[in-house]
DNA sequence: ATTTTTATGTACTGATCGGTCCATATTATG
DNA sequence: CATAATATGGACCGATCAGTACATAAAAAT
């Protein structure tokens, strides 16, 4: 019945989070988002609202993918410890790969945005307890089977796991050093051992 | 042998820092500047450059205030072991007072801007070092004092203590609760007990 | 083939951005 | 009191900001 999109809607909000994810908000213009996406401003605006429509949607689309496919790794038929491990090795060796640096997208939201912006608070909030969660599931598996003490806080270690990556990443922003990272790491995760 | 300046250049860079903490670089324009340090564009510019300028200006200010302040919490006459309990429960009571959810400056600066501006990364780094090492000069004199293993990694401990710090920051402005900020400490200062 | 409906490209908006210019004001020195 | 030197206020700059208006394009439905 009508003109049919020339773009998919779902693949340039990939690309508007990407830049929002180097750039951060402040600092990406309406122009760069059009140029990236592909798209034209009377597109841009009818199909995602405005700027800020369209940020909010991608912190909702990277709760739906990253955090979610996190939460995936959690399911996977290893020892619950032993991937706690992974996930905080592979923190830091993403960290360290080209463009790395960026870090986390819902971490750079928080300390960015948070504060100002009441509506991306409550998605940045919710992408963080769904992590918070995703870590409760491993520490509660890991005590089930018998590698973390189960006198252990499941919930405040989660809490405390999750925070700590977060200061991983602030870490290696303000001062990238490999060792520095690893030392973080290997400290971090002496709180799973009796 | 020339008119004298109508303000005090460190109170208004101090001005400068506090709206640069709570708002970030970007979404801090340069009315805002003039307006809250309560000068002229002219006075502005002839005595701090360009806002850029006064930005790097205020990170360094930061560190020779905030982070020097720390510094000398830590030749207080006390347990070493207790002055660092009392920097992460501070850090959290601080957090939960009226406008502490700005968290620290240097945390802020090196999430939005230590990626794309290496001036700003390079004194963000130092400050991050000064506070790395105050925290070293703690575990050590914990170390020494008998309240923390001595076969414990002083330079890893050190790391992890400023790492754990800013994923408190960064956790507090993306969920607030208190009980999670103090799970999170709580845990976190296990690492110094045996 | 015409109508309906949505998509797209482009020109345009007023507001604000960081920054400059210059005329005037204010002081210390000679 | 004149001069030198810096400080200040405010008008002004081009560029860019997010967002809008509108004319045209394209497809599905009749």
């Amino acid at each position: 019945m009508a003109r049919p999109r020339e773009f998919d809607s779902t693949e340039a909000l990939e690309k508007a989070l990407n830049l929002f994810w180097t750039k951060g908000y402040e600092a990406t213009s309406l122009n760069d988002l059009v140029t990236s996406m592909g798209l034209s401003k009377s597109s841009f605006y009818l199909t995602y609202g405005s700027k800020h429509d369209v940020f909010l949607s991608s912190i909702e689309h990277y709760n739906n993918t990253m955090t979610a496919q996190i939460a995936s790794v959690a399911q996977l038929d290893l020892p619950a410890k032993k991937l706690i491990y992974s996930l905080f090795n592979r923190a830091v060796s993403r960290v360290l790969e080209e463009g790395g640096l960026r870090g986390c997208f819902l971490n750079n939201c928080a300390v960015e945005v948070a504060l100002k912006d009441g509506a991306a608070a409550k998605i940045i909030s919710s992408g963080y307890r769904l992590m918070e969660d995703t870590f409760f599931l491993l520490v509660q598996r890991g005590q089930l089977e018998g590698d973390i003490d189960t006198l252990k806080d499941t919930r405040a270690l989660a809490r405390y796991l999750n925070s700590s990556l977060n200061g991983l990443f602030v870490s290696a922003k303000a001062n990238l050093n490999p060792n520095s990272l690893e030392d973080i790491v290997q400290v971090t995760l002496t709180a799973l051992d009796n």
